[in-house]
DNA sequence: ATAGCCATGTAACCAGTTACATGATTGA
DNA sequence: TCAATCATGTAACTGGTTACATGGCTAT
Protein backbone atom coordinates (compact mmCIF):
# COMPACT_ATOMS: atom_id res chain seq x y z
CA UNK A 1 0.00 0.00 0.00
CA UNK A 2 2.73 1.99 0.38
CA UNK A 3 3.91 2.93 -3.15
CA UNK A 4 0.96 5.35 -2.77
CA UNK A 5 2.45 7.04 -0.36
CA UNK A 6 6.14 6.99 -1.88
CA UNK A 7 4.67 9.28 -4.46
CA UNK A 8 3.42 11.54 -2.87
CA UNK A 9 6.01 12.14 -0.56
CA UNK A 10 7.90 12.70 -3.81
CA UNK A 11 5.60 15.16 -5.07
CA UNK A 12 5.09 16.85 -1.79
CA UNK A 13 9.10 17.71 -2.26
CA UNK A 14 9.04 18.62 -5.84
CA UNK A 15 6.29 18.76 -8.60
CA UNK A 16 7.21 16.34 -11.57
CA UNK A 17 6.18 14.13 -14.55
CA UNK A 18 5.94 9.85 -13.86
CA UNK A 19 9.16 9.90 -15.77
CA UNK A 20 10.87 12.68 -13.10
CA UNK A 21 9.33 9.90 -10.33
CA UNK A 22 11.00 6.78 -11.88
CA UNK A 23 14.53 8.58 -12.29
CA UNK A 24 14.25 9.45 -9.03
CA UNK A 25 13.42 6.04 -7.71
CA UNK A 26 16.09 5.11 -9.30
CA UNK A 27 18.92 7.31 -7.58
CA UNK A 28 18.89 7.86 -3.84
CA UNK A 29 15.07 7.11 -3.33
CA UNK A 30 15.68 3.54 -5.02
CA UNK A 31 17.62 2.97 -1.31
CA UNK A 32 14.30 2.37 0.33
CA UNK A 33 11.73 2.00 -2.59
CA UNK A 34 11.37 0.73 -5.74
CA UNK A 35 9.04 1.34 -9.03
CA UNK A 36 8.82 0.76 -12.35
CA UNK A 37 7.88 3.71 -14.79
CA UNK A 38 4.86 1.01 -15.85
CA UNK A 39 3.59 1.02 -11.74
CA UNK A 40 4.23 4.65 -11.33
CA UNK A 41 1.51 5.68 -14.53
CA UNK A 42 -0.95 3.63 -13.26
CA UNK A 43 -0.82 4.55 -9.74
CA UNK A 44 -0.50 8.45 -10.86
CA UNK A 45 -3.76 7.76 -12.74
CA UNK A 46 -5.23 6.58 -9.25
CA UNK A 47 -4.15 9.45 -7.43
CA UNK A 48 -5.41 11.34 -9.80
CA UNK A 49 -8.79 9.80 -9.37
CA UNK A 50 -8.48 9.77 -6.10
CA UNK A 51 -7.80 13.93 -6.33
CA UNK A 52 -4.53 13.07 -4.78
CA UNK A 53 -2.22 14.83 -7.01
CA UNK A 54 -3.64 16.58 -10.03
CA UNK A 55 -1.17 17.49 -13.41
CA UNK A 56 -0.88 20.42 -15.65
CA UNK A 57 0.14 19.47 -19.51
CA UNK A 58 3.18 21.07 -20.23
CA UNK A 59 3.27 20.93 -24.32
CA UNK A 60 6.66 19.78 -25.52
CA UNK A 61 7.24 19.83 -29.66
CA UNK A 62 9.30 16.20 -30.62
CA UNK A 63 8.52 15.05 -27.94
CA UNK A 64 5.35 13.60 -26.05
CA UNK A 65 3.78 16.08 -23.82
CA UNK A 66 4.76 16.16 -19.90
CA UNK A 67 2.08 15.40 -17.71
CA UNK A 68 3.63 17.73 -14.45
CA UNK A 69 2.57 16.44 -11.51
CA UNK A 70 1.83 18.13 -8.20
CA UNK A 71 0.33 16.93 -4.98
CA UNK A 72 -3.14 18.61 -4.06
CA UNK A 73 -4.52 19.80 -0.59
CA UNK A 74 -5.94 16.25 0.02
CA UNK A 75 -3.30 14.45 -0.93
CA UNK A 76 -1.08 16.42 2.00
CA UNK A 77 -3.63 15.64 4.49
CA UNK A 78 -3.65 11.91 3.38
CA UNK A 79 0.21 11.78 3.27
CA UNK A 80 0.37 13.46 6.89
CA UNK A 81 -2.44 10.86 8.26
CA UNK A 82 -0.23 8.23 6.82
CA UNK A 83 2.39 9.44 9.38
CA UNK A 84 0.92 8.87 11.85
CA UNK A 85 0.13 4.97 10.83
CA UNK A 86 2.28 1.75 12.00
CA UNK A 87 4.18 -0.27 10.14
CA UNK A 88 5.95 -3.30 10.55
CA UNK A 89 9.61 -3.87 8.65
CA UNK A 90 9.08 -5.60 5.17
CA UNK A 91 8.98 -9.62 5.90
CA UNK A 92 12.47 -11.08 4.16
CA UNK A 93 12.65 -12.69 0.88
CA UNK A 94 15.33 -14.05 -0.06
CA UNK A 95 16.58 -16.64 -2.73
CA UNK A 96 20.34 -16.10 -1.97
CA UNK A 97 20.03 -17.61 1.51
CA UNK A 98 17.74 -20.49 0.05
CA UNK A 99 21.00 -21.26 -1.56
CA UNK A 100 23.47 -21.08 0.91
CA UNK A 101 20.68 -23.02 3.16
CA UNK A 102 20.84 -25.55 0.95
CA UNK A 103 24.04 -25.52 -0.62
CA UNK A 104 24.99 -29.07 -0.27
CA UNK A 105 22.64 -29.87 -3.16
CA UNK A 106 25.35 -27.97 -5.56
CA UNK A 107 29.38 -27.61 -5.93
CA UNK A 108 31.12 -25.50 -3.40
CA UNK A 109 32.30 -23.47 -6.62
CA UNK A 110 28.50 -22.86 -7.80
CA UNK A 111 27.84 -21.49 -3.82
CA UNK A 112 30.76 -19.63 -3.92
CA UNK A 113 30.51 -17.87 -7.37
CA UNK A 114 27.37 -16.78 -6.68
CA UNK A 115 28.13 -15.31 -3.18
CA UNK A 116 31.32 -13.44 -5.02
CA UNK A 117 28.39 -12.12 -7.52
CA UNK A 118 26.17 -10.76 -5.02
CA UNK A 119 29.24 -9.07 -3.07
CA UNK A 120 30.40 -7.30 -6.19
CA UNK A 121 26.69 -5.61 -7.02
CA UNK A 122 26.68 -4.99 -2.94
CA UNK A 123 29.72 -3.52 -3.52
CA UNK A 124 28.61 -1.28 -6.47
CA UNK A 125 25.71 0.02 -4.08
CA UNK A 126 27.76 0.90 -1.81
CA UNK A 127 29.89 2.91 -3.84
CA UNK A 128 26.96 4.64 -4.95
CA UNK A 129 25.50 5.87 -1.90
CA UNK A 130 29.47 6.79 -0.76
CA UNK A 131 29.46 8.85 -3.82
CA UNK A 132 26.27 10.52 -2.43
CA UNK A 133 27.23 10.70 1.22
CA UNK A 134 30.56 12.83 0.20
CA UNK A 135 28.30 15.26 -1.72
CA UNK A 136 26.52 15.53 1.76
CA UNK A 137 29.98 16.29 3.44
CA UNK A 138 30.69 18.92 1.52
CA UNK A 139 27.71 20.87 0.96
CA UNK A 140 27.62 21.09 4.94
CA UNK A 141 29.47 20.73 7.98
CA UNK A 142 27.72 20.97 10.66
CA UNK A 143 24.68 18.96 9.84
CA UNK A 144 21.98 21.04 8.76
CA UNK A 145 18.55 19.98 9.69
CA UNK A 146 16.38 20.22 7.03
CA UNK A 147 18.95 17.30 5.18
CA UNK A 148 18.94 15.25 8.27
CA UNK A 149 15.85 13.03 7.61
CA UNK A 150 16.92 12.23 4.02
CA UNK A 151 20.73 11.72 5.08
CA UNK A 152 19.65 9.15 7.43
CA UNK A 153 18.26 7.24 5.12
CA UNK A 154 21.04 7.84 2.97
CA UNK A 155 23.34 6.19 6.11
CA UNK A 156 21.14 2.82 6.47
CA UNK A 157 21.85 2.19 2.73
CA UNK A 158 25.41 2.66 3.44
CA UNK A 159 24.93 0.40 6.63
CA UNK A 160 22.93 -1.94 4.83
CA UNK A 161 25.38 -3.05 1.49
CA UNK A 162 28.43 -2.54 4.14
CA UNK A 163 26.66 -5.36 6.51
CA UNK A 164 25.84 -8.15 3.17
CA UNK A 165 29.71 -7.86 2.11
CA UNK A 166 30.52 -8.50 5.75
CA UNK A 167 28.55 -11.43 6.03
CA UNK A 168 29.10 -12.25 2.46
CA UNK A 169 32.81 -12.54 2.52
CA UNK A 170 32.00 -14.29 6.22
CA UNK A 171 30.25 -16.77 4.23
CA UNK A 172 33.11 -17.35 1.65
CA UNK A 173 35.71 -18.28 4.01
CA UNK A 174 34.17 -20.62 6.41
CA UNK A 175 33.03 -22.40 3.18
CA UNK A 176 36.21 -22.62 1.68
CA UNK A 177 37.68 -23.75 5.38
CA UNK A 178 35.06 -26.11 5.21
CA UNK B 1 9.14 -17.67 -8.00
CA UNK B 2 10.98 -18.79 -5.43
CA UNK B 3 8.76 -20.15 -3.45
CA UNK B 4 8.33 -23.03 -4.89
CA UNK B 5 12.33 -23.77 -4.29
CA UNK B 6 12.02 -22.86 -0.70
CA UNK B 7 8.91 -25.36 -0.18
CA UNK B 8 11.21 -27.99 -2.04
CA UNK B 9 14.50 -27.29 0.11
CA UNK B 10 12.20 -27.57 2.96
CA UNK B 11 10.89 -31.18 1.93
CA UNK B 12 14.38 -32.22 0.95
CA UNK B 13 15.62 -31.74 4.49
CA UNK B 14 12.46 -33.53 5.43
CA UNK B 15 9.07 -34.38 4.64
CA UNK B 16 5.68 -32.85 6.24
CA UNK B 17 2.47 -31.56 6.40
CA UNK B 18 1.42 -27.89 4.83
CA UNK B 19 1.26 -27.23 8.77
CA UNK B 20 4.38 -28.32 9.07
CA UNK B 21 5.95 -26.48 6.76
CA UNK B 22 4.00 -23.06 8.53
CA UNK B 23 5.58 -23.79 11.45
CA UNK B 24 9.20 -24.01 9.79
CA UNK B 25 8.67 -20.54 8.20
CA UNK B 26 7.97 -19.49 11.35
CA UNK B 27 11.03 -20.25 13.05
CA UNK B 28 14.85 -20.36 11.82
CA UNK B 29 13.91 -20.12 7.85
CA UNK B 30 11.48 -17.08 8.55
CA UNK B 31 14.63 -15.18 8.85
CA UNK B 32 15.14 -15.71 5.07
CA UNK B 33 11.52 -16.88 3.58
CA UNK B 34 8.66 -16.34 4.68
CA UNK B 35 4.70 -17.61 3.43
CA UNK B 36 1.25 -17.73 5.34
CA UNK B 37 -0.19 -21.10 5.18
CA UNK B 38 -2.48 -20.18 2.52
CA UNK B 39 0.36 -19.79 0.25
CA UNK B 40 1.52 -22.91 1.29
CA UNK B 41 -1.19 -24.86 0.46
CA UNK B 42 -1.91 -23.50 -3.09
CA UNK B 43 1.52 -24.23 -4.10
CA UNK B 44 1.82 -27.68 -2.74
CA UNK B 45 -1.38 -28.21 -4.67
CA UNK B 46 0.66 -26.99 -7.95
CA UNK B 47 3.78 -28.63 -7.15
CA UNK B 48 1.96 -31.96 -6.67
CA UNK B 49 0.05 -31.20 -10.39
CA UNK B 50 4.04 -30.71 -11.45
CA UNK B 51 4.97 -33.67 -9.94
CA UNK B 52 7.75 -32.27 -7.91
CA UNK B 53 6.10 -33.78 -4.84
CA UNK B 54 3.90 -36.40 -3.56
CA UNK B 55 1.85 -36.87 -0.75
CA UNK B 56 0.61 -39.80 1.65
CA UNK B 57 -2.66 -39.27 3.69
CA UNK B 58 -2.14 -39.87 7.20
CA UNK B 59 -5.39 -40.67 9.27
CA UNK B 60 -6.23 -39.03 12.17
CA UNK B 61 -9.17 -39.44 14.78
CA UNK B 62 -10.61 -36.08 15.63
CA UNK B 63 -8.00 -34.07 13.82
CA UNK B 64 -7.93 -33.61 9.93
CA UNK B 65 -5.85 -36.02 8.36
CA UNK B 66 -2.46 -35.27 7.30
CA UNK B 67 -1.13 -35.21 3.97
CA UNK B 68 2.48 -35.83 4.19
CA UNK B 69 4.39 -34.58 1.50
CA UNK B 70 8.13 -35.54 0.02
CA UNK B 71 10.11 -34.28 -2.74
CA UNK B 72 10.07 -36.85 -5.90
CA UNK B 73 12.98 -37.48 -8.11
CA UNK B 74 11.78 -34.77 -10.51
CA UNK B 75 11.22 -32.69 -7.93
CA UNK B 76 14.81 -33.10 -6.49
CA UNK B 77 16.40 -32.36 -10.00
CA UNK B 78 14.29 -29.35 -10.69
CA UNK B 79 15.40 -28.26 -7.42
CA UNK B 80 19.31 -28.72 -8.22
CA UNK B 81 18.73 -26.64 -11.75
CA UNK B 82 17.77 -24.12 -9.98
CA UNK B 83 20.84 -23.83 -7.19
CA UNK B 84 22.79 -23.36 -10.61
CA UNK B 85 20.40 -20.38 -11.87
CA UNK B 86 21.69 -16.43 -10.43
CA UNK B 87 19.09 -14.95 -8.63
CA UNK B 88 19.34 -11.13 -7.80
CA UNK B 89 19.44 -9.40 -4.48
CA UNK B 90 15.66 -8.29 -3.85
CA UNK B 91 14.31 -5.16 -3.78
CA UNK B 92 14.09 -3.26 -1.11
CA UNK B 93 10.57 -1.47 0.09
CA UNK B 94 10.43 -0.33 3.22
CA UNK B 95 7.76 2.14 4.90
CA UNK B 96 10.00 3.05 7.91
CA UNK B 97 12.58 4.93 5.54
CA UNK B 98 9.45 6.93 3.59
CA UNK B 99 8.88 7.95 6.88
CA UNK B 100 11.80 8.56 7.89
CA UNK B 101 12.89 10.75 4.62
CA UNK B 102 9.45 12.83 4.89
CA UNK B 103 9.67 13.22 8.56
CA UNK B 104 9.51 17.18 8.25
CA UNK B 105 5.66 16.12 7.92
CA UNK B 106 4.98 14.93 11.43
CA UNK B 107 6.41 15.80 14.58
CA UNK B 108 9.83 14.59 16.29
CA UNK B 109 7.53 12.38 18.81
CA UNK B 110 5.63 10.64 16.58
CA UNK B 111 8.76 9.68 14.24
CA UNK B 112 10.56 8.83 17.52
CA UNK B 113 7.93 6.29 18.62
CA UNK B 114 7.64 4.64 15.11
CA UNK B 115 11.22 4.32 15.27
CA UNK B 116 11.51 2.86 19.09
CA UNK B 117 8.73 0.48 18.31
CA UNK B 118 10.76 -0.61 15.63
CA UNK B 119 13.74 -1.19 17.32
CA UNK B 120 11.46 -3.15 20.15
CA UNK B 121 11.01 -5.40 16.85
CA UNK B 122 14.56 -6.56 15.95
CA UNK B 123 15.44 -6.89 19.12
CA UNK B 124 12.97 -8.94 20.02
CA UNK B 125 13.95 -10.99 16.47
CA UNK B 126 17.47 -10.84 17.21
CA UNK B 127 16.94 -12.38 20.67
CA UNK B 128 15.01 -15.29 18.83
CA UNK B 129 17.85 -15.74 17.03
CA UNK B 130 20.50 -15.65 19.39
CA UNK B 131 19.01 -18.21 21.37
CA UNK B 132 19.01 -20.75 18.17
CA UNK B 133 22.97 -19.60 18.19
CA UNK B 134 23.50 -20.70 21.02
CA UNK B 135 21.93 -24.13 20.80
CA UNK B 136 24.19 -24.42 17.50
CA UNK B 137 27.34 -23.16 19.60
CA UNK B 138 26.59 -26.05 22.20
CA UNK B 139 25.91 -28.50 20.01
CA UNK B 140 29.22 -28.72 18.35
CA UNK B 141 32.06 -26.84 19.50
CA UNK B 142 34.36 -27.21 16.01
CA UNK B 143 31.75 -26.39 13.30
CA UNK B 144 30.51 -29.23 11.85
CA UNK B 145 30.40 -29.06 7.99
CA UNK B 146 26.83 -30.61 7.60
CA UNK B 147 25.62 -27.77 10.01
CA UNK B 148 27.46 -24.88 8.88
CA UNK B 149 25.41 -23.38 6.03
CA UNK B 150 22.57 -23.46 7.95
CA UNK B 151 24.19 -21.55 10.63
CA UNK B 152 25.75 -18.93 7.79
CA UNK B 153 22.07 -17.96 7.18
CA UNK B 154 21.58 -17.46 11.04
CA UNK B 155 24.58 -15.13 10.98
CA UNK B 156 23.24 -13.31 8.73
CA UNK B 157 19.88 -13.08 10.39
CA UNK B 158 21.71 -11.95 13.19
CA UNK B 159 23.66 -9.49 12.11
CA UNK B 160 20.91 -8.13 10.06
CA UNK B 161 18.54 -7.36 13.06
CA UNK B 162 21.97 -5.66 14.84
CA UNK B 163 22.29 -3.50 12.33
CA UNK B 164 19.21 -2.43 12.40
CA UNK B 165 19.04 -1.65 16.28
CA UNK B 166 22.61 0.45 15.66
CA UNK B 167 21.07 2.59 12.94
CA UNK B 168 17.80 2.95 14.73
CA UNK B 169 19.76 4.24 17.91
CA UNK B 170 22.07 6.33 15.71
CA UNK B 171 18.63 7.80 14.06
CA UNK B 172 17.17 8.28 17.33
CA UNK B 173 20.02 9.96 18.55
CA UNK B 174 20.67 12.69 15.77
CA UNK B 175 16.73 13.23 15.49
CA UNK B 176 16.75 14.16 19.26
CA UNK B 177 19.93 16.14 19.17
CA UNK B 178 18.33 18.22 16.12
C1' DA C 1 -16.21 -20.36 28.90
C1' DT C 2 -12.38 -18.96 26.14
C1' DA C 3 -8.23 -19.17 23.85
C1' DG C 4 -4.92 -21.68 21.39
C1' DC C 5 -3.37 -25.56 18.80
C1' DC C 6 -4.12 -28.87 15.08
C1' DA C 7 -5.32 -29.21 10.11
C1' DT C 8 -7.32 -28.23 5.91
C1' DG C 9 -8.76 -25.28 2.29
C1' DT C 10 -11.39 -21.44 -1.28
C1' DA C 11 -12.16 -16.79 -3.14
C1' DA C 12 -11.45 -12.05 -3.84
C1' DC C 13 -8.32 -8.72 -4.08
C1' DC C 14 -4.02 -5.95 -4.41
C1' DA C 15 0.77 -5.14 -5.72
C1' DG C 16 4.38 -5.88 -8.76
C1' DT C 17 6.58 -7.89 -13.11
C1' DT C 18 6.92 -8.80 -17.93
C1' DA C 19 5.64 -8.13 -22.47
C1' DC C 20 4.12 -5.13 -25.90
C1' DA C 21 3.54 -0.53 -28.21
C1' DT C 22 4.89 4.15 -30.20
C1' DG C 23 8.05 7.62 -31.88
C1' DA C 24 11.17 11.76 -32.20
C1' DT C 25 15.99 13.54 -30.88
C1' DT C 26 20.79 13.28 -29.83
C1' DG C 27 25.38 11.60 -29.63
C1' DA C 28 29.05 7.97 -30.77
C1' DT D 1 23.61 3.13 -38.16
C1' DC D 2 22.89 1.97 -33.57
C1' DA D 3 22.07 2.86 -28.85
C1' DA D 4 20.42 5.93 -25.43
C1' DT D 5 17.32 9.40 -23.69
C1' DC D 6 12.87 11.47 -23.46
C1' DA D 7 7.96 10.42 -22.66
C1' DT D 8 3.80 8.08 -22.54
C1' DG D 9 0.94 4.20 -21.79
C1' DT D 10 -2.06 -0.89 -21.97
C1' DA D 11 -2.62 -5.87 -21.04
C1' DA D 12 -1.65 -10.23 -19.21
C1' DC D 13 0.15 -12.55 -15.64
C1' DT D 14 2.23 -13.93 -11.13
C1' DG D 15 2.95 -13.66 -6.33
C1' DG D 16 1.21 -12.43 -1.97
C1' DT D 17 -2.45 -10.74 1.41
C1' DT D 18 -6.90 -10.67 3.54
C1' DA D 19 -11.20 -12.50 4.42
C1' DC D 20 -13.96 -16.40 5.04
C1' DA D 21 -14.95 -21.31 6.36
C1' DT D 22 -14.91 -25.64 9.30
C1' DG D 23 -14.34 -28.24 13.58
C1' DG D 24 -12.52 -31.19 17.32
C1' DC D 25 -9.06 -31.33 21.31
C1' DT D 26 -6.60 -29.44 25.25
C1' DA D 27 -5.27 -26.46 28.83
C1' DT D 28 -6.43 -22.34 31.86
Amino acid sequence: MSLKHAILVLLEQEPGSGYDLAQRFNQGIGNFWNASHQQIYQQLKKLTQESLVQFELEEQSGKPDRKVYEITETGLQALTEWMREEDNPPVVRDALLIKVFAGHLTDPQTLLAEIQRHRDLHAEKLAAHQALEARYNQQSKPKQKQQLLPYLTLRRGIRYEREWIEWLDEAQQMIQQS
